[in-house]
RNA sequence: GCCCGGGUAGCUCAGGGGUAGAGCAGGGGAUUGAAAAUCCCCGUGUCGGUGGUUCGAUUCCGCCCCCGGGCA
């Protein structure tokens, strides 16, 4: 993580933390002060369907310094951890073309990690059979596992519908198992790049206390309205942006099942524990990522004195 | 003041003479193309206080305190 061993690979700055930890901030000071260019490594972000609810940057904040991969994917569209990857790395490729600084931020840790490390080259499965896979319920698509994949069986979890439909797809569509595909992964940055990663980091309380404070703003900018204009559009039920933290809840609220309060209440909490597993996440998949302080950095501002170096790019 | 209920885990409560258990909250973990997803694991607390009965009390009895409700 070093700049000495690696003087002459383009560098690239990588901001990720939990949710509400103030990364947008960071990563947009670092853009001002770099001349970089902010790349969104989130996954809800992605979506143009949820401005308010994802909690995207301002139009203000974008402008102040370049802004990619916010709001760019279609709410009828699903994106993926490889998807993602594509498109990240074009623009951290053309950001490099331009002399700029690309400062990937977000709080997708598998995005992040398929970027960095690359993924198994799994060609894409057709569409039917994906919704063929899809339609099985859980005890169905197990079943069918264990005669097609004995093996991916055996170390997922029975009630882990995702990656059990996962596995299933992926052997009818290739005829080869998933393991043998993730034995290999390809298209990592990680190797070819100088990467400078950072994890914003914030105390238990402080956390809490700024989702719930978010919530609640979301809520007074109008993010049941974006809601009740997402579900106008009837998307398939499988959208990924469907199930972005809030959107279930104000759903029911919109249904007239539940109040406001305690679709608030339940958003809150879904974030809260949101932030609980990447927490996780980065403790344990990211454990040489050094830990910044978030309020540390919020009240002194410098976020580039954590990237010595950076302002000078070697493209 | 009197009469009924209650006082047990952060919260809501169950239980019952051999020092206690659920849900929720909370914590830990996994994470290879839906990842803001999907999934796994984790329950010791003066059983309100204090005396007594008992080999043994959180459980039974007395008194006291607190919270509901009712009657004055």
């Amino acid at each position: 993580m070093s700049s000495m061993g690696t003087p002459d690979r383009p560098k690239l700055a990588v901001i990720a933390g939990a949710t509400a930890t103030g990364k947008s901030a960071a990563a947009l000071a670092l853009a001002e002060a770099t001349g970089g260019t902010v790349i969104n490594a989130d996954a809800s972000q992605l979506y143009a369907d949820l401005r308010i609810l994802t909690a995207r940057p301002a139009d203000e904040d974008m402008a102040r310094a370049p802004h990619r991969l916010y709001g760019v994917i279609d709410g009828a569209d699903a994106c993926s951890a490889a998807a993602w990857a594509a498109l990240a790395r074009a623009e951290v490729d053309a950001a490099l073309a331009r002399g700029s600084l690309p400062i990937l931020v977000g709080g997708t840790g598998l995005y992040l990690r398929t970027l960095l490390d690359g993924i198994a080259a799994v060609p894409a499965v057709p569409a039917d059979t994906r919704a063929e896979v899809r339609a099985l319920d859980t005890l169905a698509a197990r079943a069918a596992l264990e005669t097609e994949d004995p093996a991916a069986a055996m170390r997922l979890h029975p009630s882990d519908r995702q990656r059990t439909l996962r596995a299933l797809e992926v052997v009818r569509a290739t005829g080869q198992l998933l393991a043998e595909w993730q034995a290999g992964a390809t298209g990592g940055l990680a190797a070819s790049h100088d990467v400078r990663a950072v994890v914003l980091d914030l105390d238990r309380a402080a956390l809490v206390s700024r989702c719930d404070a978010r919530v609640d703003a979301m809520l007074e900018q109008g993010a049941l309205a974006e809601v009740a204009e997402l579900l106008a559009r009837r998307l398939p039920a499988d959208r990924p942006v469907l199930r972005a933290i809030g959107v279930p809840h104000l759903a029911a609220h919109l249904a007239g099942q539940i109040t406001l309060a305690d679709a608030r209440d339940a958003t809150a909490l879904d974030t809260r524990r949101y932030a609980k597993r990447q927490a996780t996440w980065w403790r344990n998949q990211t454990p040489s990522w050094p830990k910044v302080d978030s309020a540390h950095i919020r009240m002194n501002g410098k976020m580039s004195e954590y990237f010595t170096g950076l302002d000078s790019i070697s493209a």
